[in-house]
DNA sequence: TTTGTTGCAAAACGTTTGCAGCCTC
DNA sequence: GAGGCTGCAAACGTTTTGCAACAAA
C-alpha cells in the first residue's frame, strides 16, 4: 500500500484513484475525506453526515457514494457488527488492533497485539495484493458468559 | 468451546443453550439447525428458508430468529461482506480458513493457513472467552489490481 | 461540450415487529 | 395454565436509485 503516514499522502492517494479511474476530484469528496480524518474510531454514514452540516453542506447520498469509493481505496473499513447501520472506520492514522465481539450481547472490545499484527501482515498471496485486514474474534465477555 | 465433532453434539450444545436460557425446544429449531449441517459455505436466511420449504414448513421471520440464536451460541457466523444481505456459515463440521476480500469487485476467496490459525487460537484474554474467529484480508484481486 | 456527480425525494430491500393462535413446559 | 414461539403481514430504517441541474474535465 502507499504511504499514507501524513493527510497529504492520504489525500495524493485518493486523488490518484480518482484520475486514474475517470473520477472527478469535486470538493464534497475532499470534504468528506477531512472529516473522516478527524474521527477516531467507528462512526456511521448518519454521524458523518450530521457532523458535516456544521461547515460543510453535502447531501446523505453523496456521503454514502463516496464511502463506499473510499472503501474501494482501501483507506476506510466497513464494519456491520450484529445489524444497521454499517460502521466505518479509517485504515489510515490509526494502531492496527483487533475486536472482541460478544456474540451475546454484542459489545465490542478492542485490542492491540503486535505479533499478531505481524504475523497476519507477514503472508503473501498468489493473485492477490493486500492492504489491511480486520480480525473478529467472538466470543463472550464477562457479563455474557453465564450464557452457554 | 464445547465439542462439536458430531451432529449429536452440536444439537445437544444448542439444547443445552435453549435449556439453560428458558427458551423451548421447538421442532422448528432444531429443522433450521438440521439445515445448516448440510450447508457448506456462505448461506442466506433467504436461501436456508428456500431450501427448508421442500420438506419443513417454516416463516421467514423464524428463521431469522433463530439464525440470531445460533449465531449467539457460536454455532453460527454471519459475515456482511459490503451490503446485504447478510450471510451466515457454520463454525461446526468445517475446516477453519480465512477470507480474502477484493476491496474493489467484493469478490471473495478463502485460504488455509495452519500458522495463523494457531497464532490466533492461541491467545488469551481477561474478561473474554473466545468461541471463534473470522479473519478477513482486504485488498484486489487479479482484475482489480489495476484501480490503484 | 461531454459526462460524472450532486441534491432531493421516492423507492427498494432485508430485517424486525405486532398480534392472534399454538404448543412447550 | 402460563408464557415463549410461530406464521403472517405490515412496518421500519438504512441504503439505493431516478432524475434534473450542475460543474469538472
Amino acid at each position: 500500500m502507499k504511504d499514507t503516514n501524513t493527510f497529504e499522502s492520504v489525500k495524493a492517494t485518493f486523488t490518484e484513484y480518482l484520475v486514474k479511474n475517470q473520477h472527478r476530484k469535486t470538493p464534497e469528496r475532499f470534504a468528506i475525506l477531512e472529516h473522516i480524518a478527524e474521527i477516531d474510531g467507528h462512526f456511521t454514514a448518519e454521524v458523518l453526515y450530521k457532523n458535516m452540516q456544521t461547515n460543510f453542506r453535502v447531501s446523505l447520498a453523496s456521503v454514502y457514494n463516496n464511502l463506499d469509493l473510499l472503501t474501494k481505496t482501501g483507506l476506510l473499513t466497513r464494519h456491520q457488527f450484529g445489524s444497521h447501520p454499517a460502521e466505518y472506520e479509517r485504515t489510515f492514522h490509526t494502531n492496527v488492533h483487533h475486536h472482541l465481539v460478544c456474540s451475546n450481547c454484542g459489545k465490542i472490545k478492542e485490542f492491540t497485539d503486535k505479533n499478531l499484527k505481524e504475523t497476519i501482515e507477514s503472508k503473501n498471496f498468489n493473485n492477490f495484493l493486500p492492504t489491511h485486514f480486520t480480525l473478529y474474534i467472538y466470543g463472550y465477555c464477562n457479563k455474557c458468559k453465564h450464557i452457554m
